[in-house]
DNA sequence: GTTCGATAGTTCGCAGCACGAATTTCCGGG
DNA sequence: CCCGGAAATTCGTGCTGCGAACTATCGAAC
């Protein structure tokens, strides 16, 4: 059990890392985009999310910048605060990355029948939300099994 | 289920880090120490194992030797080889940490029945077998000690 | 309206990590 | 003997993550 999940996280950081890689970004950053697909975010959220330091963020977020694939712009009720928000280029990145990231893991249990990963993703995902991890990647469209929209 | 799977990599990690750092490691070596736990490696096949670039794994194995965990020895059929191992400190150090992070990720499927965690380890052990995963974290044996969670 | 503790982010210095390109040394076959 | 290839290391670069110290603001209490 205890390996089987470890494994599989060391598979799926792989992918992961393969697909960021392809697309000119690290999987920080990749995250970061995934993260803020949904919409904006201040650093505090965007930290407890990540799990990272602050002061890890305030880099992460700044080399992200840099790129041009994010922007922060002020929160008009506290002057303190920042809202890190996609730029258009970094949306259309975030939206191409996603998806592919999405199709090379969809293939890892290509072994398993449809009713296999039914059971599969119900069980993971129970584990996951019994254990509070945030959305660190959105479910894509629920309901289609294998079909896709946008 | 992509979701479900990305978020428990994510959630494994998170655990996998925090287990390192109470034991004074990082989590990459860490994950060295286990691999080298069944015995001693060449730089080569680690590579392989950790999906690292050779010269990424010369600077971990650096570090690590530095620490007093691992060594360098000779390979005495092939003069330009190496063969990494543990040092006795090391490997007690590996056991250690083995089990205290076996311990922790035995806790996140606390939320699921005993059927129902043989179902998922069984999945999770199928898909990783055919994505072919290198053995980066043992298997606990069954003989192992009583750390059966509850 | 000043004071003061908390909150939001940044800056800085540090150690580690991962990579590619170039290099050294050695193995093995012709 | 010679050369192609394999095993490692070195070097330079950029990214990651952290804690401590700092700035600036908020909000509440006085």
């Amino acid at each position: 059990m205890v390996a089987a999940l470890v494994r599989s996280a060391f598979l799926v950081n792989a992918v992961y890392a393969e697909s960021s890689r392809e697309h000119g970004i690290t999987p920080q950053q990749g995250q970061l985009l995934c993260v803020l697909m949904p919409g904006p975010c201040g650093m505090g959220e965007l930290g407890t999310m990540l799990r990272l330091a602050k002061s890890s963020l305030t880099g992460l977020v700044d080399r992200t910048e840099r790129n041009g694939l994010v922007r922060r712009t002020p929160d008009p009720q506290d002057t303190r605060a920042v809202r890190v928000a996609l730029t258009p280029r970094g949306s259309r990145l975030a939206a191409e990355f996603y998806e592919a990231a999405c199709a090379r893991i969809d293939e890892l249990p290509a072994g398993l029948s449809a009713t296999e990963r039914e059971v599969l993703a119900g069980l993971l995902g129970r584990v996951v939300r019994d254990n509070k991890v945030p959305p660190v990647f959105a479910e894509p469209d629920e309901g289609a099994a294998g079909g896709r929209g946008h």
